[in-house]
DNA sequence: CACGACGTGTCAAGCAAGACGACAGAATGG
DNA sequence: CCATTCTGTCGTCTTGCTTGACACGTCGTG
């Protein structure tokens, strides 16, 4: 029962001061208000004045803090992704002494959560979304870039002797790879994990034994 | 695994707008930033000043805020017996069936949170706190009004039946010697309990079988 | 006791962010 | 082809936070 010290009353942590959390709830009440209306019309529905008035702000404050209707797209995305790219490190960090379960693991989570999300329903799902499918795709450099750096990471804290580039190299494919199998499902996806996990196994295996030579 | 849909996408729900959330945050920041504080100095030695600062906010937007030092530590002290509070709802809520049961986890909880708590530690503890004290004693009567409300209304929720009057009586003795029991601790908290559900075990029993007779 | 230091509470002026209204340009649909 | 609607931008107005100043009361010190 924690109820006794909040986390919020720890002396020692950085308490965000109340500027900058100020700003922070602004985009993300602005980008909630847009998952919410994502919920019920496709994104060419959805105008930019809605997007404001459903987060209870003028359409000029959405303006000054996106710039673009394609730039607040582009950043829901990011965000969007950002959740998803937890959770998969989350799964990875449950099996790290064995890389092929771990990549299984992470590929069921991922798959399973995208065909749930409502924003990732929408975008594979119907019309009116090309814009949102774009920024996976052909526009989705700054994505693919993001993730595969994350995962990156996430490789080279779990083992960190493998070597970067082999780790760059896989984890660019894998995202690659996952945001395929989200926008044209194949199967459950269970088994497409466990495809994958066959798949790539072999190779990890490979640079993990390497590294540990 | 609910990382797919998060809560702040439930179109449902109805989202707080932006204004009246961003309020809500500087509120908590303020309220945060002098718990912070506590923890390290006692109250007397916190100025407004202080307060201010750790929350990176000027100090005319603290008094804008909460008009004085006073009001400002009473709503302090409110949102922490608040919390209490939460805990010993929930705790109540766990034991429907066996009413003086309820009674000793409730107190139980709240005495050892109480004894945990660092507000209540420098309440009670120390010098120069005397002011807070107050608000729990002398000028206690918005917090006692408050608690005892609250507190019949999770005993007439969890026990519909009974009559307000008692729920009520019993409601304000119970947070009056809540009150005192955390101010001045007699033995363990579990004993004090037990106690305490002995003590008022008898008129609970009575009462809820007046009600269900 | 007088004095300076300090904290509270208040005020006025300055400034930055958001609200509001209006508009050009592009796309859409009747 | 015209009417509508949305995007993106601009200027003005309002609001809220900041800053600096000040009166008042309290405390510790010479």
């Amino acid at each position: 029962m924690t109820v006794a010290a909040p986390a919020t009353m720890r002396s020692t942590e950085p308490r965000t001061p109340y500027p900058v959390a100020a700003r922070e709830l602004l985009r993300d009440t602005l980008l909630d208000a847009a998952g919410a209306e994502l919920y019920e019309r496709r994104w060419s529905d959805i105008t930019m004045a809605d997007i404001a008035r459903s987060a209870g702000v003028s359409r000029q404050t959405l303006y000054n803090e996106f710039g673009s209707r394609e730039e607040f797209a582009q950043v829901l995305v990011m965000r969007e992704s950002d959740r998803f790219l937890d959770a998969v490190e989350h799964a990875v960090r449950a099996h790290l002494n064995e890389p092929a379960e771990a990549l299984a693991a992470a590929f069921g989570i991922f798959l399973t959560a995208a065909a749930e999300n409502p924003l990732v329903r929408t975008i594979v799902g119907g019309d009116g979304a090309e814009q949102l499918l774009a920024l996976f795709t052909t526009q989705g450099k700054p994505l693919v870039d993001r993730a595969t750096e994350r995962v990156t990471d996430v490789l080279l804290s779990g083992w960190p002797l493998v070597a970067r580039q082999d780790a760059e190299l896989l984890s660019e494919c894998l995202v690659r790879l996952a945001i395929s199998y989200a926008a044209l499902p194949q199967g459950p996806a269970s088994m497409t994990a466990s495809s994958l996990a066959r798949l790539l196994g072999p190779y990890i295996e490979r640079v993990v034994k390497e590294s540990s030579a």
